[in-house]
Formats: structure tokens, C-alpha cells, sequence
DNA sequence: TTGGGTCAAGGAGTC
DNA sequence: GACTCCTTGACCCAA
């Protein structure tokens, strides 16, 4: 069986978890709490409004508590949002809806900087931190593994003696391949030396694929969530013809997804989709689902 | 209310 | 060396 999602908002109804703010606006804890739970509620929303579509997967966007890990954050968020990510979770779980999140592109735990690191390492306790509240043990946090900086052996091997120590974030953490830098292979082997599993992404796949078919980036990617004991999870989007490669198209073209089903070969498999339309772009698997 | 400038952060590629 | 792009656009201010 597939399952599908979509990431951070609903353009339908609409609502969002992303609601964020400027730093400078953060010494006002007020505002910073209203917006918070204005997040939590489009969590809520969306959770309820999937689960009636039958959609299974949504990811969390990371701005759901902004800038959470930031040293000027100005009140103990587990503590005072603690019983909404609670109910959150027990929520997600009694409707069946996986949960994930995905830190952006400056969170490089594995940098040369150690500052840098210091800091990637403080967001994905964060984002850690609100997958124990809700207490969603399937749920996912997916990382890229960041710059290669000239000597790409010695930046995987950073990489993992970063995150190697951080027991709580290798419990939800996954790798993802990316279209410039790291192929699937070595995102692997990564993965592997982690103890943790990895996400293809056929878009990224397409642009750097080493070599390998799609069929062949599954056949390593998928195996890995074995250790884990649960469902292989994959991206999915299609190339915007606009734009620069690599850039997300607003739907997903049925032939991507035909190629892409038979690359799987039956396969169980979790599908987040990454389309500029959201929810609307799932209608590639049900016509008039959304 | 709207349009345009701006926003915490890293890294790679282009010119 | 400056600029651009990436995720997930959203905030904020001037008019």
C-alpha cells in the first residue's frame, strides 16, 4: 500500500504550521505564544482535514515554535506548550497521520565551523524535542547532510562523528540525497553508519543520480528503513519547466508518478509530496481527492 | 489594505 | 568579492 502527504500548509482551507516572526520581534512573548498556538491550531486543522482524505503523511513546518532553539527564545516552550503537543500527538495517532519535519538548509551539524555544528545540532534537538512531547515514535526529521567543503570523505566522516553521541535525535532522524552535492549512494552509507535510514528523492535523484537507475536508488534507500522497523518514506515531485532545475513544479506530472510506481515494484512505501500546490497536487493519486 | 523590501542561519555556483 | 539560489514564504512598514 502507498501512503501519501504533503508538507507545512493546507492552501485549501487554508491554514499552516509555518507562521513564524522576525528575530527582532521575539523579545515580545506575547506574540510569540499567540503565533505558537496559532501553529498548534493549523496543526490541528489540517490533522483533522487529512484524515478524512485518507492522507496519512504531513511534515511539520519548522517554524511550528520559531526560532525554538534560539538562545533569545523567551519562555520555556516543552513547558507551557507541552499539553497541546501532547494532545497533538495523540491526536495524530489515533487518526493515523505520520508526522515529520525538516530543517532547512543551514543546519549542518556535521561543519567545519564549530559554531555552525553547535548551533544545526541545537535545531534538531528541537525539533527532537516536540516528536518526544507528542510522543510519535514513526515520526521523521529529514536532514540533508550539508557542504562538502572540498573533501567530501572528511565531511561524511564529520558528519556522523557529529551525530553519532546524539542517541534521542538518531531515533527520528533521516538522510536525504540532494540534487548538487551528495548521491543517494553515499547518503546511504552514511545513513548505514548512523544506524539510521534514508529518503530518495526522485527530483534530486534525477539531477544527481551516480550513475544509478530510480529503480536502483530504491533498491539501496528503501532496505534501510529496516533497522528502524518502519515504513520506507520517499520524495516525490516534478520538475517546474520554468524554472531552474531542481525547482518544484506546482503538480506532479502523471507520467513521474508512473515511473516512479514502477520503480517500486509493489513495495510498501510512505510518499511525501513536495509540489508548490500542496494538497492539491495528491489528486495524482485520486482524482478529485482534494 | 496592498506592494515591495527584508528577514537568523550555510554552502556552492556564477559572474 | 558580490550576488543568487535553495526549504516552507511570511513579516513588516510605508504609502
Amino acid at each position: 500500500m502507498i501512503r501519501y502527504g504533503y508538507p507545512a500548509q493546507n492552501l485549501t482551507l487554508p491554514a499552516t504550521t509555518n507562521r513564524t516572526l522576525r528575530l527582532a520581534s521575539l523579545t515580545d512573548a506575547e506574540k510569540v505564544r499567540a503565533l505558537v498556538w496559532e501553529n498548534l491550531l493549523g496543526l490541528e486543522t489540517i490533522l483533522r482535514w487529512n484524515a478524512e482524505r485518507g492522507i496519512r503523511l504531513f511534515r511539520i513546518g519548522q517554524g511550528l515554535i520559531p526560532f525554538a532553539s534560539h538562545p533569545a527564545f523567551p519562555y520555556d516552550w516543552p513547558e507551557e506548550h507541552g499539553d497541546d503537543l501532547r494532545y497533538l500527538g495523540a491526536l495524530a495517532r489515533s487518526l493515523e497521520v505520520r508526522l515529520s519535519m525538516h530543517p532547512g538548509q543551514f543546519i549542518n551539524p556535521g561543519s567545519p565551523n564549530p559554531e555552525t555544528a553547535r548551533r544545526s545540532l541545537d535545531e534538531l534537538r528541537y525539533a527532537t524535542r516536540v516528536f518526544d512531547l507528542m510522543g510519535n515514535s514513526d515520526a521523521v526529521v529529514v536532514l540533508h547532510l550539508g557542504g562538502a567543503h572540498g573533501d567530501r570523505p572528511a565531511a561524511i566522516t564529520r558528519f556522523v562523528e557529529a551525530l553519532r553521541p546524539e542517541e534521542d535525535v538518531l531515533r527520528y532522524l533521516a538522510l536525504e540525497n540532494d540534487e548538487r552535492i551528495w548521491k543517494i549512494e553515499e547518503i546511504v552509507g552514511a545513513a548505514r553508519g548512523l544506524g539510521i535510514p534514508a529518503i530518495l528523492d526522485n527530483l534530486h535523484h534525477a539531477l544527481n543520480p551516480g550513475g544509478l537507475s530510480l529503480g536502483e536508488a530504491l533498491d539501496l534507500a528503501l532496505p534501510t528503513w529496516e533497522t528502524r522497523g518502519e515504513r520506507p518514506k520517499v520524495h516525490l515531485s516534478s520538475q517546474d519547466p520554468t524554472k531552474r532545475p531542481g525547482a518544484h513544479a506546482h503538480s506532479i506530472e502523471a507520467e513521474d508518478w508512473a515511473v516512479f510506481l514502477e520503480a517500486l515494484g509493489g513495495r510498501e512505501t510512505d510518499v511525501m509530496v513536495e509540489a508548490k500546490g500542496k494538497e492539491l497536487a495528491l489528486s495524482v493519486f485520486r482524482p478529485g481527492l482534494v
